[in-house]
Order: structure tokens, then C-alpha cells, then sequence
DNA sequence: TTTGTATTTGGCGAAATTACAAAATAGACT
DNA sequence: AGTCTATTTTGTAATTTCGCCAAATACAAA
């Protein structure tokens, strides 16, 4: 395979790969319409704090969500929208089966 | 979180999973208009043919793609294409970058 | 400056993913 | 039946991912 192609199928498979985890697609249908904190993540779904801090990072560091700091507080939103069509066709797929 | 909604998250995770590898991004594209078979995918990407087989695997069991026999081979075309639109929201998240 | 709360980072073990090589299957063709 | 080719399965090693805990930061408020 070309050198150009596999990079740009490495790229690609890297956003589905921050994608690839329930509790990430949680935060962004959680995060599409209301904004929250870390703490207030990491409660909704039961896990430590820490890990939902680095599944908020990864989603982060794809520019996939944002977060502002509000006094002591980070708050969470949805950056990239066009995510959520994705999951009309994950439906689709689920419904194959 | 719910066990319901846990369990639905799971379950679209698997899908997201299914897709986060470049080789299986390469298949998704590369069957969308033309079939291949195992042998021909193992060679355009450059890897064991045994890897190409069970990343075939994984895209079937999801009934991404399906294969139909012809003669000694097993030609693999695309089943679900609205995947393709996921492509043009991918390319969105990297542009961000 | 000290306290208290929110978030991030580092370490570690368990589980999952990936690739190749070798062996096992499947089936077309002689 | 026997051969040849395509595909799948099994075994194994290397790498990555994930979750918790504990320690480190960040910073608002007292």
C-alpha cells in the first residue's frame, strides 16, 4: 500500500479508536446538550475519577469535545456534532445482526 | 449508568472497534466498488494473508461486508455503505488538528 | 499562606489486539 | 483418490488498552 494512503488510513482509524469505548460514546451523547464536569462524568457513569479523566483526554486531544474552565471546574461539550450521524448507521449495522 | 443503556453503548462500541484499524478502513473503501478476494486484499495492503483473513473476519461477523463464493475464491464487497459517511465527519475531526 | 476540592499523571496488573508462521480445511480440477 | 490453491484456525509473542490506586497539580476561597 502506497505511503500517503496508509497514513491517511492510520489517521482515520485513530478518531474511530477514540470512539471505540462506551464509556466515550456516554460522554458525547452526555455531553451534546448539557455541560459537565469530570467529577460530575465520572459519577454518572460509576468509574474512578481518573479514568474518566483520561477517557475525557483522549476525546480531548481529538478536538472531539472541549472543555472550559469555570472557577474550580472544567465543563465538558460536544465540539464535533457531526459525530452523532455516525450513530444512525451504528444503528443500522446493530440492526443486521 | 443504566444496564440498558450500558449495554447499548457496548454494543456501539463493538462497531467503532470493528472499524479503528487502518487495514480494515483500506477493505471498507477498497470493496465498496469493486469485489476482492483475500488473496488480492492480502497483497494490495502487504501483509500475511492470514491477518487479511481475520480482519475480513471482524468486518463479517459485523456484517459490514459480506463475501460470496465464486469458484475457488471468496470475493468480500461492501454491505453497509452509509459507513462511507462517516469518512466525510472523520476528515472533519482531522482537519481540526 | 493554608485549606479544600477538582483534575491530571504515573505505576502496575489484567485483558484485549495484532502480526506472523505453521497446521488444518475447503473445494476445484485432473 | 490425489493434487493444487484459497481460506481459516491455532499458537505464540509483542504491543496496546483499561481500570484502580496513590501521588502530583491547579487553583479558588478562607
Amino acid at each position: 500500500m502506497n505511503k500517503d494512503i496508509e497514513k491517511e488510513y492510520l489517521e482515520k482509524a485513530e478518531i474511530f479508536k477514540a470512539l471505540a469505548h462506551p464509556t466515550r460514546l456516554f460522554i458525547i451523547h452526555t455531553v451534546k446538550d448539557k455541560k459537565l464536569s469530570v467529577k460530575e462524568l465520572s459519577e454518572l457513569v460509576g468509574i474512578d475519577i481518573s479514568t474518566m479523566s483520561k477517557h475525557l483526554d483522549i476525546l480531548k486531544k481529538h478536538k472531539i469535545i472541549k472543555g472550559e474552565k469555570v472557577k474550580n471546574f472544567i465543563y465538558y461539550h460536544l465540539e464535533i456534532p457531526c459525530i452523532l450521524d455516525f450513530m444512525s448507521c451504528a444503528n443500522k449495522v446493530i440492526n443486521k445482526k
